[in-house]
DNA sequence: TTGACTGTACCGTCTGGACGGTTTATGTGC
DNA sequence: GCACATAAACCGTCCAGACGGTACAGTCAA
């Protein structure tokens, strides 16, 4: 049971893989083709038009986010540990050297910008609910803002933070959020 | 002395605009020329290509945060403040409502992202050389860094932190940065 | 006279996407 | 075990429109 990916999803993959290597802009539906080793008509198949696509590459995104949030939630509340921080924890995992999700977001506001209406409300719902509850909200907020600041630079290729400079901050935001439960 | 702006900054506040409505797929010249009130021809008299315009949105945004930031450090040193906490508070004063700054880089990074390597280099000399001499040197890096998400954020349609909770936010993170010199 | 445009016409290329055809997987009846 | 049917998955081509860019003649204020 290898659950070898899907066609839908070997796409994303492949428009993700052309954002990051030459723009959103020159996302077209015949570079994720190639990229994927497909036809046009084949891409074209899976999702009747480019908006459809990027639909599906802003909705996996989210639901990616959203489902790591919630496995380390249950996680936390397995081993009887604060929830806040290993979110937090849990998500700056995802910030890998390779990880290129948040390509889709990029290409999404380069085509239109409120393709990314639905995707913002579901992402601030999941953050509202997580930080309110926390002994300080905006220490909370702020340890979420210093992970996107972290992400959304590097995505857009203005990051100032050198790579050995990151482990020190996780750590950080990391401790802080930990010190707000005791 | 009205000091009225030039055409070409007009070009460039169109092009802005172009990104913020239409998202950067869609800032075609011809677009940046209508809402310049602007001939075609015009456009490309200034910048003769679109690359050319495009490293000029670029070029005006970084050294617009860098004035701000040199302002912001030599008022500082008149009137014997520290001077990080006073440049992240003018930074966190730009993050207006209507402050698009930043359409630059969308449109940039959808184009070619390489056009941004020069600006990430720029801008992060900037900010290492504000962090490195502050006695906590990382929690200056969360500061730029939670200024960085709201920003993003915010510029993405991503934001999930409410209005009304981004001055409690910027209040906290000044307060951090200030309590560093005691 | 010169610099800063306007306006129009035009060219070559790229792109979305419609369309018709072909292969492959999955049954289904016998 | 096999012939056949049916739908899903995929290919290759074509076309209209959009876009970047060129060329050039004309306008108009300083």
């Amino acid at each position: 049971m290898s659950d070898k990916p899907t066609t839908k999803d070997l796409i994303l993959d492949a428009a993700e893989t052309v954002v990051a290597r030459e723009g959103a802009r020159h996302m077209t539906i015949d570079a994720v083709a190639a990229d994927a080793r497909i036809s046009k008509g084949g891409v074209l198949y899976h999702y009747p038009n480019k908006m459809a696509l990027l639909e599906a590459m802003v909705t996996r995104m989210v639901s990616g986010v959203c489902d790591d949030i919630h496995r380390a939630e249950s996680e936390a509340r397995e081993r009887g540990v604060p929830v806040l921080p290993h979110v937090i924890e849990t998500l700056f995992q995802r910030d890998g050297p390779k990880e290129q999700v948040g390509n889709a977001v990029l290409a999404a506001s380069a085509e239109q910008p409120q393709l990314l209406e639905v995707a913002g409300g579901v992402l601030a719902k999941e953050f509202q609910r997580l930080t309110e509850d926390a002994p300080d909200p905006v220490l909370a907020q702020i340890a979420f803002l210093t992970l996107d600041g972290l992400k959304l630079t590097a995505l857009l290729g203005l990051d100032h933070v050198f790579d050995h400079q990151i482990d020190a901050i996780k750590h950080r935001v990391i401790t802080m959020t930990r010190e707000m439960y005791q």
